[in-house]
RNA sequence: GCCGCAGUAGCGUAGUGGUAGCGCAACCCCUUGGUAAGGGGUAGGUCGCGAGUUCAAUUCUCGCCUGCGGCACCA
């Protein structure tokens, strides 16, 4: 048997060898560190025999493999200890997520937070005991009563679920088995002590809310403490920047009980909503977008017509009046208003593309246990836009589209975008060969703007293809917002038309588009992305003007006004506390400027600025600060490069 | 919506079957101090809401509301 390894180096071994027997053959000290062996491509446990000739190579704790086998062995652990403090519970399934792991378990009683601490320390135990691990390959039929048998049915249901050319193999740590596709490590104690169990969740077997609901426990692990405390420290550090945190301490904006799922913005934050919003008027204006403005409240049969009276009833809210019968909505999106404007007057083939836009408020019931700070509410702004075109124009609006999306976001400093492309669903309208046009229009649109397309087979909207944008943000998380949907649907449904050259009548296509996609969402997001230090020009509170001694007060006064009047949103700070008091406060409060005038500055009319997050100051003549700043603050699509 | 947990002053928290403390913030006084917390004092609470048990409930029980962590959902 012949197993050829990385470097091109063929080594023969006799038949029946494992990949711990090739490590051993190049080595004593690799032999040591090996835990696993991808075999022609695969991973194999380190004891199980080659079955002939292979490419190998050893995969030891620095390989990424190392860590994902870590975690998976560590799920078993965990479900060998529930098994053992909890008899009678059933163990499912346990997969690998996102740093760590968890199970899912079938149990009458729910786990309860103090048994975390009880279950992972008898893990820690049985890491310790090092127990060895066994794979043995069984017989479908056997299985399946087996495990029935010992009352895993949910173990029995997902055998008798795989496909039939599966070879089932079942795992042995010790004396407890599980079924188990494998690989796993020759023993509990390679595992480490890198491992913590977080937290307990409800989870609906096999993902479907109708299945019942089992008892989840996730878990984190990783190749040593070291690296536990450093992730442990990193969610520490999210927590700080969590967007329902950093909205209280900013005094941006609070939500309570009066209007669930709905923002209350303070001065503060609605300073930056606004800056923002009158930023993506400007990028929609030069767009060559018209923004319109349209009733909250619609009549009920404008959505029967439109359909979404049928599809999302549940969803909307509804309004009545008690000497009037008309049940009016109020809408949970703006299409069917912009096609209400759209039908005002003959519209020819001449005026196409046109790009109706508007900061659209909506409403909608989402289920309680959805909602989540900003990012998840029932009413929220969407920078929406409907874009009524004809077939031929779906690409070039589309790529003018991604090209205005990437440009926002890189003003507002996210650099690394990706794009799902979403095509045909099993239940659609319209023929293949609309579907062929469309979908390759947006493939065609997307790569022009210069964007690689992950396609989201089957994920389109029964009414059109879509594509979606997900931006990551400073810390590394990706956050849908962007999104481009072609509707073949809505303009026929709710009678818009536009006269062709030759003078037939026809529906446009419309395009369903947001940049941003909430307002709400979006501000979210850039709270967490720049942890509450926003750039100058979004920041609520740009210089805070403060003194020394109250000697400057006048003075200090006088600085203000003049940034008030040069547009900057100054604050003034005339305390009577000490200098290393204000800089602390205001430094916490993320002041981008602090602007600091004792008597010195007020004698030679200068002033001493220090930035945010620099320690560093600068001492400057007023009359050269002034402009200074206010070029500081100039948006970003507003400076003259 | 489902599972679990929680709700005490603006924020963060302690605590108890006999109606509540602490820190920061607020307010007042002293301090005028040159770049990340100067000192002293004062005030602030229907312990989420409703019911039940009890001589007595913030504490125990039930229901509801809201929040948090997941799951499901997201036109």
């Amino acid at each position: 048997m012949n197993v050829t390894l990385p470097d091109g180096k063929v080594l023969t071994l006799g038949h029946g060898a494992t990949g711990g027997d090739v490590a051993g053959a190049i080595g004593p000290g690799l032999a040591k560190a090996a835990l696993a062996v991808e075999v022609d491509g695969k991973v194999w446990d380190i004891l199980r025999p080659l079955e002939g000739d292979a490419n190998l190579r050893i995969i030891t704790r620095k390989d990424p493999e190392a860590l994902e086998l870590i975690r998976h062995d560590t799920a078993h652990v965990l479900a060998m200890a529930v098994q053992d403090l909890f008899p009678g519970t059933q163990i499912t399934i346990g997969p690998n997520v996102e740093d760590g792991f968890f199970y899912d378990f079938v149990r009458p009683t729910p786990f309860t937070p103090d048994d975390l601490p009880k279950i992972e320390a008898r893990m820690r135990e049985i890491v310790r005991a090092d127990l060895p691990t066994r794979r043995e390959v069984w017989n479908r039929a056997e299985a399946i009563k087996h495990f029935e048998e010992i009352g895993e049915t949910y173990k029995a249901e997902i055998i008798r679920d795989l496909p039939g050319s599966d070879v089932i193999t079942v795992y042995y740590h010790g004396d407890w088995h599980d079924l188990c596709r494998g690989p796993h490590f020759s023993s509990t104690g390679k595992i480490g002590q890198g491992f913590k169990l977080m937290k307990i969740a409800g989870a609906y077997w096999r993902g479907d809310a109708k299945n019942a609901q089992l008892q989840r426990i996730y878990g984190t692990a990783w190749r040593d403490e070291k690296e536990l405390d450093a992730y442990l420290k990193r969610l520490e550090e999210a927590e700080k920047r969590d967007h329902r945190r950093v909205g209280r301490e900013m005094d941006l904006f609070h939500m309570q009980e009066e209007a669930v799922g709905q923002v209350f913005w303070h001065a503060k934050g609605y300073s930056l909503y606004r800056e923002l919003e009158n930023y993506i008027r400007r990028k929609l204006s030069w767009a060559g977008y018209d923004e319109v403005k349209t009733p909250l409240l619609l009549d009920r049969k404008l959505w029967e017509q439109s359909g979404h009276w049928d599809n999302y009833r549940k969803n909307m809210f509804v309004a009545e009046v008690d000497d009037e019968k008309k049940t009016l909505a109020v809408k949970p999106m703006n299409c069917p208003g912009h096609v209400l404007v759209f039908k005002q007057g003959t519209k020819s083939y001449r005026e196409l593309p046109l790009r109706i836009a508007e900061f659209g408020s909506c409403h909608r019931y989402e289920p309680s246990g959805s909602l989540h700070g900003l990012m998840r509410v029932r009413g929220f702004v969407q920078d929406d836009a409907h874009i009524f075109c004809t077939h031929d124009q779906i690409t070039s609006e589309t790529t003018a589209f991604c090209r205005l999306l990437l440009d926002v976001y890189r003003d507002l400093g996210f650099e690394d975008v990706r794009v799902k492309l979403s095509t045909r669903p099993e239940n659609r309208i319209g023929s293949d060969e609309i579907w062929d046009k469309a979908e390759k229009a947006l493939a065609d649109a997307t790569t022009a703007a210069g964007l690689d397309f992950a396609l989201n087979p089957g994920e389109g909207a029964f009414y059109g293809p879509k594509i979606e944008f997900v931006l990551r943000d400073s810390i590394g998380r990706e956050w849908q917002c962007g999104t481009l949907q072609v509707d073949f649907n809505t303009a026929d449904r709710l009678g818009a038309t536009y006269i062709a050259e030759d003078g037939s009548k026809h529906p446009p296509v419309m395009l369903h588009r947001a940049v941003l996609g909430s307002m709400e969402r979006f501000i979210g997001v850039l709270i967490e992305h720049y942890a509450g230090k926003f750039p100058l020009w979004l920041a609520p509170v740009q210089a805070v003007v403060t003194t020394i001694v109250s000697d400057a007060d006048a003075y200090a006064g006088e600085i203000a006004a003049e940034l008030k009047a040069a547009g900057l949103r100054v604050e003034l700070d005339l305390r009577n506390e000490k200098i290393n008091y204000k800089v602390r406060e205001h430094s916490l409060a993320k002041v981008p400027y602090l602007l600091i005038v004792g008597r010195r500055e007020a004698e030679n009319r200068t002033l001493t600025v220090r930035r945010l997050g620099v320690e560093a100051q600068e001492s400057l003549a007023l009359t050269d600060a002034i402009p200074m700043l206010r070029a500081d603050a100039v948006p970003p699509d507003l400076r003259r490069p």
